[in-house]
DNA sequence: ACTGCAAAGTTAGCCTTGCTAATTGGCGTA
DNA sequence: TACGCCAATTAGCAAGGCTAACTTTGCAGT
């Protein structure tokens, strides 16, 4: 393959992500969650009770920065934290109830700019198409 | 077409955008450019001279922060900018000979951590598969 | 020619996001 | 029981991009 290809393609890339990164932040305000918070909720409905050092991990991120995305979170009612039961160090932290049946319910769908973007501007193939370039883009992020 | 579908592959763009920026950053320093340098050195490759005002609206920008961009990439003597020859107000900024030539010699293509997982991690038919869904990206931003 | 407005660019100050460093408190093993 | 490890928090910092306000230049209407 083509050296030359590829760094046409990345050049997209890089191009596309910091587009789209921007225009989340713009859109941000009028969003009921920032990027981060969501893919924290993502991740809680997904995967369940975590505590904040295992999301960061996750997250490719350090503690201290999740333990604030998660402060946040807490203040405004999307997550509950409880003491785990053996290990007195760690906090598991969970979707409160609301914010599980919400999620579900792609409620905030609607209110977020991502989720309307592609749900209106992409078409059914499209989105397949995508689905699998990021399937290939995961793999290629875990080495 | 699914809208359950569209919320999906939404939560996994979002996720991998989030992860590949991230990434970016943490490599960043290793780097020769910021992803927003390199950005604006593929626009003025590609498109030759501009001034900051049109660079800063390819990129969704605002001016001001073209402008600290530009600034630096003077400063380490990647673009030249030179007068307008009849509108005074405006600078026209170009890539220097020499940057031009690394370029498009893909020369800095080794240095950057995007580059080379794209080259590597991706098989030709995943490049273009990505490139096809990059495209689609791109129509989904204009709107 | 003169007045007045638009457009390019700059400066100053702020906010957001994620980072490192350092501390506290619980856990577990020699 | 003492010592080192791990989860979490607090404090301070840097990068990136934003708004507000100002200067200079160009242009259009009278």
């Amino acid at each position: 393959m083509s050296r030359e290809r590829a760094i046409e393609v990345a050049d997209e890339l890089r191009a596309v992500i910091t587009a789209i990164r921007r225009r989340m932040q713009a859109e941000g305000p009028t969003d009921a969650y920032t990027a981060s918070q969501l893919n924290v909720i993502a991740n809680l409905a997904k995967h369940g009770p975590s505590t904040v050092t295992l999301l960061a991990n996750v997250e490719s991120m350090r503690p201290q920065s999740m333990g604030a995305i998660i402060a946040t979170l807490e203040s405004i009612g999307v997550v509950t934290g409880s003491p785990h039961p053996t290990d007195g160090r760690q906090t598991l932290w969970t979707l409160t109830p609301k914010s599980a049946d919400e999620y579900n319910a792609g409620r905030d769908a609607r209110s977020n700019w991502l989720y309307s973007a592609v749900s209106t501007g992409l078409s059914s193939e499209q989105l397949e198409e995508l689905d699998r370039s990021l399937a290939a883009l995961r793999r290629m992020l875990e080495k």
